[in-house]
DNA sequence: ATTACTACTAAACGAGTAC
DNA sequence: TGTACTCGTTTAGTAGTAA
């Protein structure tokens, strides 16, 4: 079985609101379950739902309608009211809902944190790290992508990042273990699936024996970020660091 | 410790929606915990709240602006984006939601059910038991009302409605003690809270040996329900039955 | 950069009503 | 009774822009 974690397999966390008219949706799901709708077909007529949703009949017919062609729920109207019944699409929008807020209310730190700092030019160690093949592998394996061979390093600059950072720590990581060669040791990496400027997918990674003091960060990612993001030193970048479920 | 239910104090499980746009709200506020606005105070601009919910920039910063107004966060605005921690109050909302669905998903049965029934007039026996001393004292403790002395007979005539009681069945209930005194014996009675008609407060009562099959269910209400609702035999008579958390 | 105002557009809503 | 249509109203959302 596999437990590592991959980025590209990641279940999104965070409810997508691409189209996001759904949330009324969602609420009318909710509120035909608890009449028990995702269990049993139930006799609901659009005056008694209007009620429960503060709604007029009408609106809450034509959502009925909506949930019905949208697929999240099965709908006979009858003379005496509708027939609904929650159907498995639906259901899994409101499971989907449901662990997302059971994540958020039971875990010690929350979904994601966003870090900014500033781009500079490091050691260009970077580079040597991120290409030791054992490293390398398990990037691949635990983060889902094959590193370009060079970290882009950040300032932190204000304190409320730094604080951030810190706090970071905190929380569950993807370990990558050390090793060591002939010539010398490597030390264990904690890395944090991160979005870097709200466009691309990459990873936070911090050297447990880092050169740098806690107010510097490096990102890994599958593409140059320089070249992808048309990044120069001094240049602002917003890094959206994603915890561990 | 009081641990028996009263319907005077229970907790309201489903979403009071009086007002009900707190939807938008809601789901704004859910957003904002995942970026740790809960747990800490979070600097997030406004573009990249808007990315987060599919809307603009502009309907983020009201969407703060109401939010502050409701007191479910508390935001400073500064140059570089507000600063958003969620308040007692806001994060009070999300706790109901969640409870309200870790109920939904885990229980294995609906937090209400709506029976149909038809008025007949009994045998006149509903108001011999419900004022029998044992039985009134308990109604009064375990269910916060003291009943009018009769009981509303309601005739289930469709299959759904018959099948929906049935199912009740195996649904937890507020257990009523039987005994007996010199003459006869009173047996336990089974009560699930209701509401009558989406207006008057009262309990679906079940005795486990009933003079009625099944298709027949009695209620009982602080208030004479029949003048309450100006019912006569034959009225159809809804009953949103609660089940208990 | 930000936030958030005003003016306008689009979408949701509800009244009336047909079936 | 029920559902659900049309259509006018209300409300949420956006664009442009000032601070």
């Amino acid at each position: 079985m596999e437990t590592h974690f991959k980025i590209g397999q990641r279940k999104n966390r965070g409810f997508e609101m691409g189209e996001n008219q759904n949330w009324r949706h969602i609420f009318t799901l909710l509120k035909l379950a608890e009449m028990g709708a995702h269990k049993r077909t139930a006799k609901i007529s659009t005056e008694f739902l209007a009620r429960k949703l503060g709604i007029s009949q009408q609106s809450a017919s034509r959502r009925l309608i909506e949930l019905d062609r949208k697929g999240w729920i099965k709908r006979t109207t009858t003379p005496e009211g509708c027939l609904i019944k929650i159907t498995d699409l639906g259901f899994a929008e409101l499971k989907k809902l449901y662990s997302n807020m059971r994540f958020l209310m039971e875990a010690s730190y929350p979904p994601s944190v966003t870090l900014e700092g500033v781009v500079f030019t490091g050691l260009g160690e970077g580079s040597y790290y991120v290409t030791r093949d054992y490293y390398r592998k398990q990037f691949m394996e635990k983060l889902g992508f094959d590193p370009y061979p060079g970290t882009l390093n950040l300032k932190l600059v204000t304190d409320y990042d730094i604080k951030t950072y810190s706090e970071l720590e905190a929380y569950p990581a993807i370990e990558v273990e050390g090793f060591q060669n002939e010539n010398r040791t490597f030390g264990p990496v904690r890395c944090y699936p991160a979005i870097i400027e709200n466009k691309v997918k990459g990873a936070l990674v911090s050297a447990l024996r880092s050169h740098y003091n806690s107010s510097v960060v490096e990102i890994i990612s599958p593409v140059c970020l320089r070249k992808a993001l048309d990044l120069k030193d001094g240049h602002k970048v917003k890094v959206e660091v994603l915890t561990l479920p």
